[in-house]
DNA sequence: TTAACTGCAAATCCTTTGCAAAGGC
DNA sequence: GCCTTTGCAAAGGATTTGCAGTTAA
């Protein structure tokens, strides 16, 4: 399964003059490891003999083929996800931060009717919904409690 | 208008604890004088004589309250509105980083799918449609057609 | 061979913080 | 008068960049 992603994106990077480096196969085998939406720091604790500023450039240019997404929601550090993934929307906890996906059938039609109103070529959506996971809302309430 | 947004704000910083100074009166005027999406950097421009650090405490402090709502989306540059505007949604340009609101009647199904799904408590929700503005869109064109 | 890439260190950018002075209430 | 707030300057944290050495193709 890793290895069939890695097969596809072999071509896709030389057709743009781009390389496949040791440091580049790394990094994505990581954050398909890691499975949830890593930070770079997540991703750096993992395989710390590949610098952070190389990390950081290989990030970035992912982000801009659209091989990873970025999610830029908690508190200045952005996560990253695979782009290829299936559809689900993303909920997210205002007191830790976690970010967790949710199955939710493609609102399709929102991007048809935000063409028309604002004349946009229009790529794709993202959705988040904000509250307060299991764990928080338990913390809440001792705290309430004391 | 604007005097009713702060007509309605003064008991509720009051009732906090909070004081009302003409800074803080100044950046929720400046928000509502700038209409769209204003960056810091947008607010300390319109009002230079109010110390930036001021300006992102206060706004720190607005958002917590549910005052103001972040919008962290464009390259680690929060942009910021005011939270109790009417439905709708964004649209970002990806090139420009420009945001643009657009109606919608608000998605409420998906929250309570998401509280189902996930046990999480639910305060609202976001979503984000990315494309290109028309303004980039003849740029694309233009650089295409050297 | 050579153009792209890595990795270090320095630089940059955005944001937060410590603290003395100012000022709401 | 008390306690919050302001504003400066310094610190902090995340990300980018310059550049010399390395390496994929």
């Amino acid at each position: 399964m890793q290895k069939e992603q890695m097969t596809k994106l072999i071509p896709f990077l030389k057709e743009r003059g781009l390389r496949i480096t040791p440091q580049r196969t790394l990094i994505l085998q990581t954050i398909l490891t890691l499975k949830g939406h890593p930070t770079v720091e997540d991703i750096h604790r993992q395989i710390p003999q590949i610098s952070i500023a190389t990390i950081y450039n290989n990030i970035k240019l992912f982000v801009s083929l659209r091989i990873l997404k970025e999610l830029p929601y908690g508190n200045g550090l952005s996560k990253y996800e695979l782009a290829n993934q299936p559809n689900h929307y993303h909920i997210l906890c205002e007191s830790c931060g976690d970010i967790f996906d949710f199955n939710y059938p493609t609102l399709t039609q929102i991007e048809h009717v935000a063409r028309k109103l604002t004349q946009y070529q229009i790529f794709s959506h993202q959705m988040e919904v904000y509250g307060l996971c299991p764990t928080c809302q338990n913390e809440t309430k001792v705290k309430e409690g004391d």
